[in-house]
DNA sequence: GCCGATTTGTCCGTATGTATC
DNA sequence: CGATACATACGGACAAATCGG
């Protein structure tokens, strides 16, 4: 439940857009009538109306109003977003999440891992490798690198739980921000050999590294989806000149 | 040019991190100091702030200060982001554009196309297939449909030139709004008879709708990339609860 | 074409709350 | 506890775009 009375207003207006009290193609009822309606200042209105534009819910038009652009998508597949702990995004897929851990070691950081991951040269991380299966398949193959001096004490049982909440509610750090590349990649040994891929020749792979609330990165993570259980969401806008 | 103050503040401040005048693992100047040095509000310089950290450049510590995070990246491949035309998105990573047109007619949006796409049923549409060459090698297949009350005119010199100039710099239509989803699909036979396709039997794909200033969708796009010609960047942020 | 009403865009100043040190 | 720094919220002012009379 947010707190804040911006964050209270942007669900608000979500869920009324969500469920058709406000019609796609609409005008939303104008800032000066929210303000009255939500009994707030016009910045607060606003900066509700800002965040439903940045997902893509309503477009703003200058003069004119602010036009509900959203659409329901029939959605199939694994759908990526958000920073998410694999169990989060099974569920919120309704898939059942299961896991094996291939590996969990420590190692040094060297100039050719430093350049690929991010890690300062000489740090010491945790090397974590696991399938993961979604109703019992596997169809992921995740690698993350963690500081050791930063999250200690883990163990296979953990990484075969959930890391994150290791993380957040043992640990109690914060995680913040993550960085991520999309790209398409070659299938590997390690892929044929642990994950089943259908005929696919090819993985959805996802690369990224994560902040912790300090905006040190702790964490470089590669995660590689068979490609039908890959789907990613996204809002964009044209640059003005 | 950005005409607005809180632009101009964060693209000097983006600026700055990128010659790292303001180092990465850094903090920047307190939001006080910045309004002496930028002679303006605190919400103005808040603005430029917000956007640099939905950008993945900086990360907000309360109580403490604004941590850099941005790490310049050895970039490869072909990277998406923004609402681009193909011309624009070759030129920024130095290039040579080409576009041979395959198909240009008009048609009538039925049932199933209008699941699809999301246009309404009914609704007269360009159908616009292209090739597009990277460096004389043909890597990319695009399907486009306009609507063709919005884009009326379109013709295939148009088509193998840039079909958004014309859109903006003629018709003078402004593009707000793209939504996409991007997954990894299976090669058709399209995709088998022009593109040269290396040994993969998967394609990158980018789905999407495009708004107008209006609001109103008014095309739909599908992009097929092959694989090593494919990357795209993305910053989230964990969900709080 | 002009003018006024409406609506969004930008910016400012201030006050208060919360987290860190 | 006080100083510093970010987070939220309010209210006001003016600009810019649109629309109707």
């Amino acid at each position: 439940m947010p707190r804040a009375k911006y964050q209270s207003i942007y669900q608000d207006l979500k869920a009324k857009i969500e469920d058709s009290t406000y019609e796609s193609g609409e005008l939303l009822p104008s800032e000066n009538v929210l303000i009255t309606q939500y009994d707030c200042s016009r910045n607060t209105v606003r900066r509700a109306i800002a965040s439903l534009a940045e997902d893509g819910y309503v477009q703003s038009m200058h003069g004119i109003g602010v036009r509900v652009i959203y659409q329901p998508s029939a959605q199939t597949s694994f759908i990526m977003g958000g920073i998410e702990s694999f169990s989060e995004s099974a569920e919120r897929n309704n898939r059942k999440p299961g896991t094996r851990v291939l590996q969990l070691t420590t190692l040094t950081v060297d100039s050719r891992m430093s350049k690929r991951t991010g890690f300062p040269e000489g740090e010491e991380v945790w090397f974590l490798q696991r399938v993961r299966y979604l109703d019992g398949r596997p169809l992921i193959l995740d690698l993350n690198m963690f500081l050791t001096r930063l999250v200690p004490g883990l163990t296979p049982e953990i990484a075969e739980h959930s890391v994150y909440e290791y993380i957040e509610n043992v640990l109690g750090m914060t995680i913040v921000t993550a960085k991520r590349s999309y790209t398409v990649e070659r299938i590997t040994e390690l892929d044929e050999k642990w994950l089943d891929l259908g005929s696919y020749n090819c993985m959805a792979v996802i690369t990224g590294q994560v902040y912790n609330a300090d905006g040190i990165m702790f964490e470089y993570t590669q995660s590689r989806h068979r490609p039908d259980y890959f789907s990613f969401h996204d809002t964009a806008f044209r640059k003005k000149r």
